[in-house]
DNA sequence: TCGACGATGACCT
DNA sequence: GGTCATCGTCGAA
């Protein structure tokens, strides 16, 4: 038994909760028409304008930042270091610029693709830990920006795998934002290798 | 227009 | 554990 995670779940306000929740779902994408899937194992929260590690700090808008402020369901991904593509959950209402980043998930279906685009031969835990590893893997790039999450292209499914042991603990590679680098958003599965502990 | 830098990962020792 | 590739975005000028 599994359904579709429908747009209300993702217009929730608490964005930690949700951050937390979405462990143990299942990610699925469809890209050039082929089908991968996984196991979410690892997320962060960014809380909008009230944190200073979310790109929506302060309020902050730009071409870049607008679709954090878009109800919640759709995707926000972005370039870093000019290399990764890291893929976000927006969540909450219209104006409140709330986001999850999906860092790591556990492999379960179109295997043998992740593999081929991460250019691998054999399966183990950098194939899907770590958010840049993660799009690359699943194949979704900066094109999938504002794209849904219950789409066609992109969805996430509960599978009722949701008694699994999660740990909080701090964010990472937010050196910059000070005193909310300490706020324990960070999410992972403890039984599940798939993760990028640090 | 331009310079600085980042929610990282791969590869080296 | 350390280095470095690599480029879009942002904000200052």
């Amino acid at each position: 038994m599994s359904k579709i995670l429908p747009k209300a779940f993702f217009e929730q306000s608490d964005v930690v909760f949700l951050a937390k929740n979405l462990i143990g779902k299942q990610l699925s994408t469809k890209i050039d028409g082929i089908f991968t899937s996984g196991i979410i194992t690892e997320t962060e929260a960014y809380a909008g304008s009230g944190d200073k590690a979310c790109h929506a700090h302060l309020g902050r808008f730009t071409k870049r930042t607008k679709v954090m402020y878009e109800p919640g369901g759709i995707a926000y991904v972005y370039l870093c270091y000019g290399i990764h593509h890291l893929f976000n959950i927006v969540t909450n209402t219209k104006g409140n610029a709330d986001a999850i980043l999906i860092r790591a998930v556990e492999p379960t279906d179109g295997i043998p693709h992740m593999l081929e685009r991460r250019k691998k031969q054999k399966l183990d835990k950098t194939l899907t830990s770590g958010p840049g590893n993660v799009t690359q893997a699943l194949g979704i790039t900066k094109q999938h920006n504002e794209e849904s999450v219950l789409g066609e292209y992109i969805w996430i499914e509960d599978h009722n795998r949701n008694s699994r042991r999660i740990k909080e603990t701090t964010r990472i590679g937010i050196d910059y934002a000070g005193k909310d680098a300490e706020l324990p958003w960070r999410f992972y599965d403890t039984n599940s290798s798939f993760v990028s502990v640090k």
